[in-house]
DNA sequence: GGAGGCTAGATTATCGATAAAGTGATGTGG
DNA sequence: CCACATCACTTTATCGATAATCTAGCCTCC
């Protein structure tokens, strides 16, 4: 709730990080394109920090994947080929699969109420239409969920490959019909969490990837 | 062959990229031990170069995993526990196992030729007990092995997970048996791509990674 | 004796300036 | 009119200096 949309950036104070994250926001929320440029003058004078940070920023998000770097020539957002959206859909799948498949089931009260919690948050966003809280509590979500499995490291190459796709769930927020059915899938996910199958679970969560998957790829083939 | 251990460091030119692999390299030949301290003066002087490139190079080898950072206080070699180092080998059997299952066998003959150069090759330093080839050349083969997978996404995540088991894979060097074991594993996967059957593959893929696992899980139990 | 604070030394973080590289427009000779 | 050299402009890369921060040893005061 601290930085809404009508808070000008100016009057922030900016790190490296924050400025990554804004940036980060801009992408998913369709404000930067893919292949948009981003140049140092320009986050310079926006967020209003030194050459330094600005740079950092940029650097921060090539290792993140969603911007690459030419040499002595900038930055600019990443754009997926259809195909590389689909390799990494398939290795999210897998990640998310076997993160799921690893979940120690029943779960255990404390897990399911966090998740529930995070669940009614994510609920009220949508109803709200305040689409950076939904993306937010989304990503807790699923970074709650899977962490469950108990492999910090499998969680973080999920957390990456969630922030591979970002453009590519950029379409999906735009429709509050969308949001409702990841909602519901959620909540779905939290009822297998008190039953015994992981397998069950496990296509759960495989299948609750693919409509903004879809989506994504129907739309680049009509270019 | 450029750069051989006799030739010192300070006659070569050095980017911020050649520095992390230099280190990258002391890591995995025990020259800088899990927990060691990587000051920016210490390379510095080490490499000739400014500060610039130092701050870079450690910058990378985080981004790379194998450096942990604290603000202020400078980088030390990442130590694993041996929790981690199970949890990191859970996440490269998967992948590992996936990749070889995405193989379409049989694989093309020049997909064969290459790998079995590289085999050739590999062989070649254990016998010369040429430790640095050994290691690059054993890199290759997998990379390009997995490579035949299709899906590039994954295999810069396995060699994310190769680069993490860095400190691991380090004892497993030292002995020439174990070296030879290895090498006897690569030809039985070249055999295994003539084949059909990628289950099979892939079993091998995952057996391929016990013994350094084993080796360093006894030796870290034994402090 | 020991808890807290102070200082010196070591180390990283930040900065603004300058160098280097790329880009596109303009002009000239063929 | 086109190929190509030149130049002005934009943008990133590199640098050395300085500021900020942390650590450990020492000292004082209770």
């Amino acid at each position: 709730m601290q930085t809404r949309d009508d808070i000008p950036e100016q009057e922030i104070e900016h790190d490296d990080l924050s400025i990554a994250r804004a940036l980060e926001e801009d992408i998913i929320f369709g404000r930067l394109a893919p292949g948009a440029r981003l140049t140092e003058d320009t986050l310079l004078a926006r967020f209003h920090v030194t050459r330094h940070f600005a740079r950092q920023a940029i650097v921060q998000l090539e290792t993140m994947g969603i911007v690459v770097r030419e040499r002595n020539k900038g930055a600019t957002v990443r754009s997926l080929t259809s195909r590389q959206v689909q390799e990494i859909y398939d290795v999210r799948e897998l990640l998310q699969r076997q993160a799921a498949l690893w979940i120690p089931l029943p779960a255990p009260d404390a897990l399911i109420a966090e998740l529930m919690a995070l669940h009614e948050e994510h609920g009220r966003h949508i109803e709200a239409g305040y689409l950076r809280g939904v993306h937010e509590a989304n990503d807790r979500f699923h970074l709650t969920l899977f962490g469950a499995c108990g492999n910090s490291h499998l969680v973080q190459s999920i957390e990456l490959y969630m922030r591979l796709s970002l453009p590519v769930r950029a379409n999906s927020m735009s429709s509050k019909e969308s949001l409702q059915i990841s909602h519901e899938h959620h909540r779905l996910m939290i009822e297998m969490l008190k039953g015994r199958d992981n397998w069950v679970l496990a296509q759960l969560c495989v299948d609750h990837l693919q409509p903004s998957k879809k989506r994504y790829l129907a739309y680049v083939s009509e270019n």
